[in-house]
DNA sequence: CCGTCGGATCGAATCGATTCGAGGAGGTGC
DNA sequence: GCACCTCCTCGAATCGATTCGATCCGACGG
């Protein structure tokens, strides 16, 4: 076998295991390597006994099957979809949103063979990143961006200069890539409505990030213009196609301790001695509208913090409808929206668009739970 | 060019999207396959104008690179990690430290141009999907399986079968793996002594899962012997070095909803109308060591419940080290674990692994961070 | 002026499997 | 008994790139 004089063998000491190939399994069956490629793929006609003898002769071999890249670079297909998720995964994934919605896209992915690819994406403010050699040249058959794009994505621009298909979740449209959204607006809509027939005239919003600035603070007409992110939009929006709130604030992230300062700062005023205690019941919002749960409970134990009793002296709204059981005995009000829904949308589509279907758009509904966080406005 | 009758264009009919490939390239530009390839690798001498003329050529056929599959087949490396996580990866990423422990991973592996396949596990107690696609036949150079193996572990055995490399975090050595752990036991034992040092006789323990049955509910003798995770085994082998624990509960996952619950069940006693409240002072234990910090912050919202005082009539400990600002105005006292770190750490095993590097065990330290929920034992 | 040396380019083998058309053996029908 | 048909197996091309050794060129030294 090792009758070439001068082998390819540079200096792989201890690596005894060159792993066995079809071939050698091929021959030692006494088969032809294409007749032991259907016994192991199923396609096409094949004696159950040589079948057997292959099965045999790789079990003896201990060849597990066929190599993955040799099959892949046959068909043409990599089996692999690319997440792209944020620059820090530690970020994207501390939003339990955002681990529903990856766990409905990996299950119904899995189903169908495909396994998931974690993509960091590139950060738009960092030209000096703008090579990820994942994103620039990883093998993958599609790539799903799960929270939107923003108007000048580094990330959707490379995947297409590369031909990469790609399915968007949450955001703007995409000339001829698939979208996966929710009625954010219509939603947000609902519940602000529903305040506002509580007798509630005084509402605050607690805002989802407007791009990806880290800032945070009022949000006033001229930084409405600048928002960068179709979700936040359409909650912005949906809040306005109701009420004009009394005050508005910007988060850096959809985290308990961000919804807990903001909401501080909408109920709270500052003292001489530097505490916080809550403002003038007579002008303060009597309902706090927070763009997600986890804004929402910050808002809640921010609430607990000034003394104000939820929901007598103040409402509570959220969006989303997670599960935080730790917010006992408070249930928050919230638009529920499917997650793990969503993200099998998202694996369809990304199916779909394998199969070679033309792009669709897939909007999912959500809806309105009343928990007993919310109540009519005080009266005072 | 197609001169070729018969072409094998079976179906694709809007699919004209034929990427180009390098030797299409190399004729354009009127050079040999080999000389286009060594215009892109980098690797070997060639004239910069001949470089430029074959990324002309490239630039007017649209060809964006080489295809990562025929590269992968030849160089015989995939440059895909598998982390192998849970069945569910809701149930997985919806603890913060395995996010973090993912983060520091992903950002290690991705410095090196490594990328990171999530594999769901093979659940041991489900024979018939014994056969997950993914773990059978994904490709990958490495499989990392962050949270530890079993004492009968399908996937670990699987890959093994495979041939593919495997790198574990936190748990069972393995013969011939590398191993990146923490020192679970001596820091349980730190926080344990910590609490006796303050007087606390009766220390009640909430434990992680001792396997994978999502059994909750009191840990005796019996049971104990059971235990099928390592960390678990470590940290309640730590908290018996230096204290037999009055009462153990076991929870079926490290959340804060499990702490809570498990602390109501320790700390409370049912009333005849089926509320709890808070048990005799005089027997009831005046410290819970939790194994997690998500545990002992729901045993921190069971102990406000139960209108007791942190730390006046209760301390409570944790593991972990996480942030938790949601609690405030209460910091946990905690033994802090390098979390991104301890990702890092697999990551470069990972690394060390596919240069062939033999396998070695690293431990990392952990400290123990007193905070404010944790004082004297209550003198009554 | 010729031999030699070094750098750039090319040819061909190789990675490991899939797939299609051809070929061969065995069985059936007339 | 012959022709035909079916079913299984085989050979060879193909996927797209990398890489090694060979070749070819110009330049330089003797």
């Amino acid at each position: 076998m090792s009758d070439t004089p001068g082998n390819r063998e540079p200096a792989a000491a201890a690596a005894p295991a060159h792993r066995p190939t079809l071939a050698k399994v091929a021959e030692l069956a006494g088969v032809s390597v294409s007749t032991a490629s259907l016994a192991f793929s199923g396609a096409g006609p094949i004696t159950p006994e040589t079948r057997a003898r292959v099965l045999d002769a790789a079990k003896e071999l201990g060849y597990t099957g066929p190599n993955p890249l040799g099959r892949q670079l046959r068909s043409g297909r990599s089996g692999v979809v690319g997440v792209v998720v944020g620059d820090q995964l530690r970020r994207a994934f501390r939003d339990p949103v955002a681990v529903q919605v990856l766990d409905g896209l990996v299950s119904t992915l899995g189903e169908n063979g495909l396994g998931v690819l974690l993509i960091p994406g590139i950060p738009s403010d960092d030209p000096a990143r703008a090579v990820d050699p994942l994103v620039e040249s990883a093998a993958m058959d599609v790539a799903v961006l799960v929270w939107g794009v923003g108007s000048d994505d580094a990330t959707l621009a490379a995947l297409q200069r590369r031909g990469v298909p790609v399915v968007i979740g949450e955001g703007r449209a995409v000339e001829g890539t698939p979208l996966v959204a929710i009625r954010d607006r219509a939603g947000t809509a609902d519940v602000v409505r529903h305040l506002v027939d509580l007798g509630h005239t005084r509402v605050a919003e607690v805002s989802l990030p407007l791009d990806n600035s880290d800032r945070s603070g009022p949000i006033d007409a001229q930084r409405l213009a600048q928002v960068d992110r179709t979700p936040t939009a359409n909650r912005l929006a949906g809040v306005r196609d109701v009420v004009e709130p009394v005050a508005s604030w910007e988060t850096e992230a959809s985290l308990v301790e961000h919804g807990r300062s903001a909401t501080l700062a909408l109920l709270g005023s500052t003292a001489a001695d530097g505490t916080t205690e809550a403002a003038d019941p007579a002008t303060r919002p009597t309902a706090v509208i927070a763009h997600s749960d986890l804004l929402a409970a910050g808002a809640l134990l921010a609430a607990r913090e000034l003394g104000l009793r939820v929901p007598d002296d103040v409402s509570v709204a959220g969006f989303d409808g997670l599960d935080l059981p730790w917010l006992a005995p408070d249930v928050l009000t919230s638009v529920h929206q499917p997650l793990a829904r969503k993200g099998s949308e998202l694996g369809l589509a990304v199916i779909r668009q394998l199969a070679g279907e033309t792009p669709t758009t897939v909007e999912l509904d959500v809806e309105l739970v009343v928990g007993t966080t919310t109540g009519p406005a005080p009266t005072t």
